[in-house]
DNA sequence: TTGAAAGCGTTACCAG
DNA sequence: CTGGTAACGCTTTCAA
């Protein structure tokens, strides 16, 4: 059997409630008397049972980290970052991998509500609606999405597409394509938004050629559309479709940048070591983690915040040699 | 508040008790109880609370999950088929991420102890004997190492090795080197060792340049070494060290697999998708974690077991462009 | 088959 | 500053 608040209390030779006091809160009990808890509890080996705790505290210094691929390089990074954070403030990381399916995430927020003390949701799936009304009784922070009322944390999507247009727009072009992501993802939509607006700000052509999955073959499907259409240049909606997108650029023989100039989004750790290296829009992944759990942990503490919290971060344009001028 | 057991046992009419038995153990009450008690607690849409169970059954219906890295991308994988298959029997799983920090693993595991029922621990960093005298309360599963007396389940090294030799070998490859792994890593010990075996059958030379981190700047700052050495081939601890050294060679103008042939281990999802594509040793991953919680779960159930269980998973040589033969 | 009551390990409250 | 007692929500005896 495990060591309990009993067996320091025996050992020390107080009462239960002083053990408790003298380990949570030290300034609560006499110096002589926490020295001789602590040195019970070490002793001992006495590790507080947090399902105890929990159960009459309601804390559960567990966070709930929800995202929809794992095996998308773009969440390992922030999720590392969650973690780091959390440990910092010593919580524990349950994490729920939804495999893409909108239908998995709610459940999943269910099964996990009753042991954490609030939630990351990462590019979460579901719909407003469905998030909304399922995750009313725990702390809430959405990370790449916004909805209302939860805070959230993005990325400047608009501002990382108005870069990639410039860049572009320096080396002459003046016909683009757009391959988007999934109609589902709200990233996709808001840097459909913001290349919309960047090139129609510069008076440049914007060819869209559809949605596909956010993977290396969404983008290999995608590419031969992107081919086809009166463009000298394309945007991916994130680096895995770009990769695809030069994949398959390779096999058909067109040359990157000399015939298509192509453009991802995120920075993924790899996306630097292709050939050839790949133009993208970096986002900062652990800011993103950091960030929300600071945002949660806030919220944890003091329920009372007016408005909503909308922490947008910065994106910077990382010239590589993916593109290059129009010949 | 939440809805607790005493809410749907006064709305189906019945005693706490009852509500206890017809959700947990349907036989053994009457079946119009049973249906009053489910359809009260699907109106109230009651949740059991977990703490409160695991307080008197000691059970958690928790997994932990400690791994050094996760931006490694062999691990995401990895923790997506355990989550996929801890999911199958309603577990949940806490993620811990050491950040290739051996000091930090046994903390780690201690903090999760209490809230699981057992860990699987993926490529342990910490010594056999700080793992084996620190885990011993709780069932543990090892995955990429072999840990006396836990369950293992590792991956056949020896002979993806023998494989990778016999390929360059037929290429007509007589001296290879090695770009070792962490000194810490089982799997680079157990790599090393099956490469020596297998070169040393086909009586080829092995030189070995030494040991680096298990990232692609672990191998691009081998790859001079490399070079130096009298060897038309190499093989690296795994796809990141061999990304890092293909990134070098392309700097250093080295082609391959013109001037030198190279072959990384894992086939990590990026490995085909370089110029070249990487010539790699195929994990089955998946597998690897999906068996690890099947190893978990049966130690779980029944605690007698005579021996103990170590899975060896197939490994397979995929062939890509980056070996060739020698000129 | 069911209900009453005890108890899991902890914290909170209230006297002293 | 300390100890006793109740309570958190659930499961598990033990009687009926």
């Amino acid at each position: 059997m495990a060591v309990t608040i009993k067996d320091v209390a025996r050992l020390a030779g107080v009462s239960p409630s002083s053990v408790c006091r003298a380990l949570t809160d030290p300034a609560r009990v006499r110096a002589d008397t926490r020295e001789r808890v602590e040195s019970a509890a070490e002793q001992l080996g006495y590790r507080p049972n947090r399902a105890a705790r929990s159960l009459i505290t309601g804390r559960t210094a567990n966070l709930g980290v929800v995202l929809p691929d794992l095996a998308n390089p773009f969440f390992p990074t922030v999720v590392k970052a969650i973690q780091k954070q959390a440990r910092r403030f010593d919580y524990a990381v349950f994490l729920s991998d939804t495999d893409e399916d909108p239908a998995v995430e709610v459940p999943a927020i269910r099964a996990l509500a009753m042991q954490v003390d609030g939630f990351l949701l990462c590019s979460p799936r579901a719909s407003d609606h469905e998030l909304r009304s399922n995750a009313r009784d725990k702390p809430v922070v959405v990370l790449n999405r916004r909805i209302t009322p939860f805070p959230s944390v993005t990325a400047d999507n608009a501002d990382g597409m108005r870069q990639a247009v410039g860049h572009l727009a320096a080396l002459g072009h003046r016909a683009v394509a757009y391959v988007g992501g999934p109609r589902t993802s709200w990233s996709h939509r808001d840097r459909q938004r913001g290349l919309r607006a960047a090139t129609a700000a510069r008076g440049m052509r914007l060819v869209e050629v559809g949605n596909v999955a956010p993977t290396v073959d969404g983008g290999a499907a995608a590419a031969d559309l992107v081919l086809a259409a009166p463009v000298t240049a394309v945007l991916a909606y994130n680096d895995l479709v770009a990769l695809g997108l030069l994949q398959r650029f390779q096999a058909r023989g067109v040359r990157v940048p000399e015939h298509l100039s192509v453009i991802g989004f995120d920075d993924i750790p790899v996306a630097g070591l292709l050939g050839p290296p790949l133009t993208t829009v970096a986002i900062d992944t652990e800011q993103i983690g950091r960030v929300g759990v600071d945002l949660l942990l806030e919220l944890m503490a003091g329920p009372v915040h007016r408005g909503v919290t909308r922490r947008v971060l910065p994106t910077q344009l990382i010239v590589r040699g993916s593109t290059g001028p129009t010949v």
